[in-house]
Formats: C-alpha cells, structure tokens, sequence
DNA sequence: AAGTTCACCTGATGGC
DNA sequence: TGCCATCAGGTGAACT
C-alpha cells in the first residue's frame, strides 16, 4: 500500500498525539509480517511514556518515547494508523491499541504484512542500518551522481533497481512507474545502461512526484487512509499506474502491462524507450 | 553473487 | 448464489 507519500502523509496526520501520554496499550495479535513478531513486553514497556516525536525513515513510521525507547511501525500493503475515539472497539483486523490522554491509536492490517517494533532509541541507526537502505528519495543526497553510483554494474531493468530499498528508500510500484513515464524511460532499460543525462531527469522527477503526492495526501487505491480517515487524493493525476489500454496522457497510444520483477508495470511503449 | 521467483495473508472482483 | 482464479501501495527468503 503505502509508499513514501502515503507514510509521510500518515506521520503529519499523526501530529496531535504528540505529547500525549500511552495510558495504557494491548495487542491483539502479535504475529504480523514473516519472521516479525511485535515483542511481548511492548504493551508494558510503553505505558506511562509520553510521545515526544513522530518522524518517518523511508516507508517506516518511527514514534520516540519519553522512556528511551521507539516504537517503530511498517504498513506493509494493507497496514493503517488510525486515530479513533477513546474506548474504540477494536475491529476485525485491530493488531494493536494504544490509548492516549486525548485519543486511541490503533493498527488494523488485513493482511499482516506490516510491522510494529518496539527498540531502544540509541539503537534506531543499527537498526536501519542492517536493513542497509539507501538514501531517502527526498533527501538532498539522492543526486544524479548518487543513483548512478548505485546502478553502476546492475544490468536488472531499472523499474526493479528503483523498487529496491537499498538503491533508494521510499519509492514502491505506484511512483516508480509514473516517474519512469515522466521522464521518458522504458522500464526495461538495464539500470547500468541509463546515461548521465537520464538521472539528471529522472532524479528531480521522481521528488516531483513524490512530492506532489504528500500534497495531495498520497494515492489512496484500496486500503490507505491517513490517521483521520480521509483517502490520499494523488490517485486522480496518476498518468499510467492502473491505466492499462487507456490511451496515453501525450500520445494516445494505449498504455501496455508487463511484469517486471513480479510486479505489474504499466507504460507508454510510444513515449518510453 | 546478481537476478529471478515465490511465499507471506486477506479481501475484492470478475468469469462461469 | 457460489466457486474458482486472479490481483493488490511490500519485503525478504529461497531459488538459479
């Protein structure tokens, strides 16, 4: 589900329960993504702390605690943050429940693919740091230059090279598309082949698009919602994501569907070489 | 070892 | 109405 815009759109939203204290906190079901189990002291470990910050690191939502530790939160496809009203019932697919001096904050992930983690704050840079990520797309240091360091011996098609988080963190199916699109790239191309000038496009298109996806409060297709409820708007100036046979936005050719990487890729053949 | 494929899980949708 | 196949904003393990 959600991708750069979408978390980033999550953790502005999450801003009035900042300085609220956890009065109290349960799990429903500890066993999300493979592999990844919330810890079994999370409900004891958190109450009582206040959440002195909310910021996001790629697609993860990372929530500072007044006690030194921090929790930290992925949407995997179909995760949402919601703030409810105080005494929420949990629903169906409620993970997690925290009550707030002002709000309850509640985890609901149909398909657990998500995540909630529970670490010391002096360990947030280990923590990332073995999931080796590249720089944040927004960040200044994703240039030209750096992606194509990154690419550099990769022959796999580069739509594949951008969904790869240690390449650059933040991007997922929806945006890797449409930047491809707007810059004029075919998805194929072998990602060491793309020359100086494609990056110096392709670069400051992809901050283009992400960013104008926070202003519009992401791409809601299915599942995402912001914390309050409302959908991400972005779906509306999509150009090609989920627009297979539809004619293409500049020249009408209808867009095509492959599969790249197991992942649906939709582009203009006419515009993308 | 880079490049693929597949599994994880639930729900929505469409064809028959 | 039901049953089956397919697909979905991600990730990482297990293949070749």
């Amino acid at each position: 589900m959600p991708e750069l815009p979408e978390v980033e759109t999550v953790v502005r939203s999450l801003e009035p329960i900042k300085n609220q204290t956890i009065i109290d906190a349960n799990v429903y079901q500890y066993q999300l993504r493979v592999g990844s189990k919330i810890p079994a002291n999370f409900c004891d470990d958190i109450k009582g702390t206040t959440i002195t910050n909310i910021v996001r690191i790629a697609k993860y939502i990372v929530i500072n605690l007044s006690n030194q530790k921090t929790i930290i939160v992925h949407l995997g496809m179909s995760g949402n943050l919601l703030l409810k009203e105080q005494n929420f019932t949990p629903e169906k697919h409620t993970h997690v429940l925290i009550n707030l001096t002002n709000h309850t904050l509640i985890y609901n992930d149909p398909r657990r693919f998500g995540l909630v983690d529970l670490i010391d704050t002096n360990s947030i840079s280990d923590y990332f740091a073995k999931k080796s990520m590249g720089v944040d797309a927004l960040a200044d240091e994703f240039c030209p230059s750096y992606l194509k360091t990154k690419l550099q011996g990769r022959k796999t098609p580069i739509k594949i090279a951008l969904l790869n988080q240690e390449v650059v963190a933040g991007l997922g199916n929806i945006y890797v598309c449409e930047a491809l699109f707007m810059a004029k790239i075919h998805p194929s191309t072998p990602a060491s082949s793309l020359k100086k000038k494609d990056l110096e496009k392709l670069v400051p298109i992809i901050k283009q698009v992400l960013q104008k996806s926070i202003q519009a409060g992401g791409t809601t297709l299915k599942d995402y919602k912001s914390s309050d409820g409302t959908p991400g708007y972005f779906v509306q100036e999509l150009l090609v994501y989920g627009k297979e046979n539809l004619p293409c936005p500049t020249c009408k050719h209808p867009i095509e569907k492959i599969i790249l990487g197991g992942r649906s890729t939709f582009f203009c053949s006419k515009c993308q070489k």
